[in-house]
DNA sequence: CGCCGTCTTGAGTCGCTTCAAGGGTAGTGG
DNA sequence: CCACTACCCTTGAAGCGACTCAAGACGGCG
């Protein structure tokens, strides 16, 4: 947890940058020494549940690497994944006796957990770091809307679309003008999960993406890693972008 | 303005209690004092928009009457509204330049306005306060992620049954257990926003309505204004229980 | 009264789901 | 080392729910 807090500078070497959040920690003693108290590092492995839906768990923190699947499940067993977490997103319900969501490892992963209660009694010592918190849910919630739209308008195509740009660029090491783009894409997570995230079917998502493929707008190495040829192709079939020069896109579905 | 904050009292009198934000406030003398001085009232008429979409409006407050639409559209036309507000909830995008949604009224309404600005320096001078927001982001966090278990997974009749639902209780008048139950749903908006907002058409929302009628769940008294007449049946419609006692539902749609 | 917007209803089409089966790969034990 | 199992991904075929297009009904307003 140390080591964690006092590598601010492993951002330059290529690892994940830390959270608003743990950065504004790092640069005050006192907030460091009173956070590295509270906080344990935890393993977890894939599939393994952090949180259950509508359960009392006391549990918050942030994800050090790995993804997290946060997702809702209906009585009859049909579910959606409402968000994921990649490092170094927070996650957990603060402020409410349970959560509404259930938090699942995703793959295998390590996590900076907190109790719910010293954590918020940490942010209740510290409004600026509650302040933090905030735009980090302010930031969930402009993601949540954005998945809005997509499930509410897009087809599936834009939605697999949509999903690999997202995974594209989440993957963007470096920040600001050093950001440097990828063209591999490395999904984390299962077909099924995929089509849990974008509220349609594993068959439908595979059928997408091969036939992404057959277009020439991606090339498949294997079946969880993809070299993107053709990004702006690949944004315009997501729906973010009316389309420049392109013209009527030909279906190989058929052939 | 100074009406609005020395009636905490009114929710007594079967109006709108008052958001937690305002409560707060209204109890302090100070915090009354600043918020009266940076507050100004206004309406609008149904169809403005209070905030564009991707566009810098410093303009952040609480909806006093009426109903406002919260929704993202796409390049080529096709939106979803990912939200909609109703008295005494908050509306505007703090913390952020521009704002990643258009706030539109879909009634008339009537607002109680901040500067963004303002607002923030307010917040900022008042730590417990910027908490109360942050519980009012969480819980619209909350909200919608529930959406978007509903856009990913529900067909459309569950879709609509939840809406009604929603409306139902968002109706309900009196606090805790006073709280009275509505029996007739109101529903503010029109059948092509209530399309845009559960992710299908307008043409859908009528035909799944008048199949609920026909089924006996309500009654259509105008196109706005039903009476429920059997909440449990619609509870299940909407996905939301695991039916108790129903038996298999026969749909009078092909009769 | 006639126009206009909203809601309703009908018919046809299509995209996606469902159901079913086959292939690839990793982990396991004989 | 090789079967064996299990899981995931892929592919095919059929069915259906919801969308699209089109037209008619209702109500409000100038």
């Amino acid at each position: 947890m140390e080591a964690l807090l006092s590598t601010s500078e492993r951002s330059e070497s290529g690892r994940q940058p830390l959270h608003r959040f743990f950065a504004h920690c790092a640069a005050d003693a006192t907030l460091r020494e009173e956070l590295i108290r509270i906080a344990h590092v935890r393993g977890f492995s894939s599939g393994e549940t952090i949180v259950g839906e509508g359960e009392e768990s006391g549990l918050v923190g942030a994800v050090i690497s790995g993804v997290l699947r946060v997702q809702k499940t209906m009585p009859d067993g049909r579910q959606q994944i409402v968000g994921l977490l990649f490092a170094p997103n927070l996650f957990g319900r603060v402020f409410s006796r349970v959560s509404p969501v259930a938090i699942e490892a995703a793959t295998d992963c390590r996590l900076c957990c907190f109790s719910r209660a010293a954590f918020e009694a940490f942010l209740a010592r510290h409004p600026s770091v509650e302040h933090d918190v905030m735009l980090a849910v302010l930031d969930e919630l402009d993601a949540a809307q954005e998945w809005m739209l997509l499930l509410g308008c897009k087809a599936v195509q834009e939605r697999v679309a949509s999903f690999l740009l997202m995974i594209l660029h989440q993957a963007d090491v470096g920040g600001g003008a050093a950001r440097r783009r990828q063209r591999m894409v490395n999904v984390p997570i299962t077909r099924h999960d995929m089509a849990v995230y974008l509220g349609t079917t594993a068959e439908t998502i595979s059928r997408t993406i091969q036939d992404f493929a057959r277009r020439g707008v991606l090339r498949i190495i294997n079946p969880q890693r993809f070299e993107v040829l053709d990004e702006a192709r690949l944004a315009f079939l997501s729906g973010r972008a009316t389309d420049p020069g392109d013209v009527d896109e030909p279906s190989l579905r058929s052939a």
